[in-house]
This record gives structure tokens, sequence and C-alpha cells, in this order.
DNA sequence: CGACCTGTTGAACTCCGTCAAGGCGTGTGG
DNA sequence: CCACACGCCTTGACGGAGTTCAACAGGTCG
């Protein structure tokens, strides 16, 4: 038995739960509680895409903003560069969540998305959906607490992260990746798939590779955690995690 | 002569040139571009407030969210702290600039805004906006613009900051205060005002004071900059700034 | 005047970055 | 099938940037 734990992190759109057969528009998508009609205007303007292979782009800096992007299915890294071109990850991204809203209000995309896994995502261009707000005050609404969703995600996680210890840094992203898409397998262990590399983790961070590599041995010395290759087990009790983060 | 430069840091919610004695809207306040009428609309529902002394409180984390505030004059700092007591402060902001914006979409402030000098500022009620949203097609579009920028500021200045040492670290935020309000003076020479204390900068930059300090002290030793009490005079040519940030 | 806050400086220590080497899994080509 | 290369991860040793702890200088305010 599989069970999933869901978001309190607040970038889920919609209620992963929700039968989205029943309807037009690709399965998690925005809309949250709109009526059919309303709904069916949504699924006029919004446009499935993909397969998009690991490696390939959603869109890039270069490219106008015109459309965000939910996540059908796969996984998402949001990535550019300081002028001197070292890499930079804003955040990694997956089923049922966002991208790109972050260009709101500017011309231009300011980032790379790059798929992780072979990804399926939802275009909605975003000019249609300003002008939909108008009519449907509910999606207004449901847009503008996205983005201040999102301003706070920022905080929580890159702004906070910065004042801990590398190992903390790590528990803090665990915990978050844990909420959206851990998983509590049949023997009741946890666990997270991790879909990205840990060097990219450790550039998210601000590490470099080999300081997250020791933080993660430093962490399964300790009990907290078990580090495999494409997976985190975690140690502890319940709430453990973020203890261990605020000592 | 004083001459003021103006941001490209996106902050700003009008021109600051704007003769806003020509309409009922307290100077600097939103409703860019908007005809008469609306602009009365807007300001009926708008209350200005003030006189905020040095270390009251415009909003506190406990605190609901009902609105977000304009800044008419003064400096406010936003703080919070982590779990286990260590401040955190997000930004400074100054007149011409909004706060609370963070808070959209929750049911309260998560950090306290808190004035550094004496300040006046504007109460807007959040929930009627949404509404005013709805007939002025073109006031949503600045509110959804301006959550966007702050997303974007965020990840120029806090995020693109972690990947810096400390004393380029502190040129960026020298480099995005001098556009914001920094002044040339009669002879010449580039200055910035600092409002807040060096201890609060350096809390903000993910610093300890004392490292601040030093790195202060080797900016000033490479001719950079002069470091005054409540003062720095930016020295080198007139991009130079950034260019030291980035090598 | 003395208390207090802010900022600066020095010395020892710590954590992370840097450089270098090696292990492991995967894919490819002989 | 094995050899080899490559990417990813880990580990070790070293050095450096920033923290910590402490002392002190200058300014402000009671």
């Amino acid at each position: 038995m599989v069970q999933r734990k869901r978001s309190s992190c607040g970038l889920h759109l919609v209620n992963p739960d929700r039968d989205c057969n029943s309807c037009d528009l690709p399965k998690k998508c925005i809309g949250e509680g709109l009526d059919k009609e309303q709904i069916d205007t949504i699924s006029s303007i919004i446009q499935q895409q993909g397969p998009i292979k690991p490696g390939e782009a959603i869109f890039r800096m270069e490219d106008r903003f015109r459309s965000i992007y939910a996540i059908q299915s796969g996984t998402v890294k949001i990535e550019s560069a300081l002028d001197d071109g070292t890499p930079l990850i804003h955040g990694f991204y997956f089923s049922g969540e966002l991208v790109g809203v972050e260009a709101v209000g500017d011309s231009h995309y300011q980032s790379d998305a790059i798929a992780l896994e072979t990804t399926w995502v939802c275009e909605i261009p975003f000019e249609r959906i300003e002008t939909l707000c108008i009519e449907i005050p509910k999606l207004q609404q449901e847009i503008l607490h996205l983005l201040g969703k999102r301003i706070r995600y920022t905080n929580r996680t890159i702004v906070q992260g910065r004042y801990l210890s590398a190992d903390r840094r790590f528990l803090l992203f665990l915990n978050d990746l844990y909420q959206r898409k851990g998983e509590i397998k049949a023997d009741g262990s946890r666990r997270v798939t991790l879909p990205m590399t840990k060097g990219d983790i450790a550039i998210h961070l601000g590490l470099r590779p080999e300081s997250l590599s020791r933080a993660l041995s430093k962490l399964q010395e300790e009990g907290v955690l078990r580090n495999r290759a494409r997976e985190i087990e975690i140690l502890g009790d319940n709430e453990g995690l973020l203890s261990c983060v605020w000592m």
C-alpha cells in the first residue's frame, strides 16, 4: 500500500484527488472550485504539451513570456546563472505544480525550465487568463494567491535556508520534498525518491557537491536518514525532520 | 543640486514625478495611468496612517492580513525569525514602495513591518482592491505585475546573493540601494544614506555584524567606497559597482 | 557623568570550498 | 562478454572565508 502525503507548502494548485475525467481540463490544472461552464472556458484556452524529454526545455530565458505551465507529469528544474556563469537552481517542481509564474509582469522568462524526466505540461496563456479573471473573480483570486504563495515559499526555503548550516539546510529541503512527494512504503518506512541529481540539489542549496555529500554522510551517521543513490529514507519519529532543523 | 535616480528594481509603484496634488490620492500610491474617476474610486477605500515612530510596527506576524501599505515617507524593515529565534530581515522599503504584499493569499502577515524612521503609510484594504480589479482591468494587471516583480526582486537580491562572498554581497545590496534612493551631491559625489543600522544590513545579508564591518573596511581600503557612520560614498566609475560584484 | 547602543578590530576556531583521487553504475564499442 | 569511458558520488587533505568571543572606541541620551 502506498500512501501519498500532500503539500502544505502551497504550491499545489488543485486537490489532486479531484476527479478530472469528469471535466475537459487536463488533470491537475487551475480552476479549483469553478462551475462546469467556467472550466470549459478555461479548457478552451489551455493546451497540453509533451512529451518533453530529460534535458529539454519548457521555456528558456530568452523566450518571451506568454504562458505559465502546469506540470501534469514529470519533474522540472528552474535554472539560471550569475553574470559570471555560475549556475543557479531556483527550485524543482513536480506533477500538479506550476512553473513560469516568476515571469508574470515581465517581457521574458528570466530562467530556464528544464525537464528532469519525461514530462507533460499544460500551457496556460497568461494574457488570456488575465482577461478571464475579469469575468471569473474566483480565478483572479486564485492567481493572486498563487503568486503570494510563491513569494512565501521562497521565503521559507531559500531565504531561511541561508541562515542554516549545510546539514540543516538539506533537512529543510528534504522536509519540503517529503511534504510534496514523499511516500510511506508498505513496511512503514518513509522515503523520498530523488528525480534530480545530488549535484543539482547542492547547487540549489547554495553548496558544493562535496559539502552536500559530507552533510548526507553525517546525517546518516547520526541516524537521521538513510542515504541511497536516488532515494532518501527518513528515520526517526514523525516530526523529527524539522525538529532536527531547528535543534 | 540634488538629483534623484530612480528604481530599475521594479519596486516602485508609480512615477514619483507624477503630480499627485491634482488628484485625491496620497502621493505615490497605486493606480498609475488610470483616469480621474477610477482614481477617485480607489481614493475612497484607502486611508492614510501615521506618524509611525521608529521601532513601532505597521503590522505584525500575528495580525490578520487585510491590507497592503504604500509608504509615503520614511523607511520600513520587514523582519521575522527562525524557529530558534535568530532574527531574519527580509528587506528594507522606502517612500513610494509597498509592504505587505508577501501576505496576499494568506490569513496572516508572516513578518513584522517595523518603522526605522518616523513613517507615514497609506493603507490599502486588499479585499476591496480585489473587488475593484474586476471593474478596473488595468488595476488587476498592476497588482499581478507587482507580485511578479516582488518574486524577481527576491531572486535578484537574496537568492543570487547567496552565491557571493561577503563584500560582493554587500556591493549587490549597495547597488540596489543606490538605484532606489541614492543621491548625487552638488560636488558630484554619489552617496547613499543608510536609514538602517549596519547590524540590520548584516542580518539582511546573512552575515554577522563583524563580518560586514570587515567587508566594509576592505572595500574602503580597495578604494571602492567610503564608509561613514550613516552614509556610504561610492567611488570609482559610474558602472563600477556591479562590475565589482561580478569581477 | 555613566549607561547603552553601534560599530570596529584582533585572535582562535569552524565550517565550507577547493583540489585531488578513487569508487560505483551505466552505456558503448570492440 | 568484457574493457573502457563517462557521469555521478564519495572521501581525504588543505586552505580560506566567515564565525565566535572578547575588548574597545565613539556617539547618544538619560
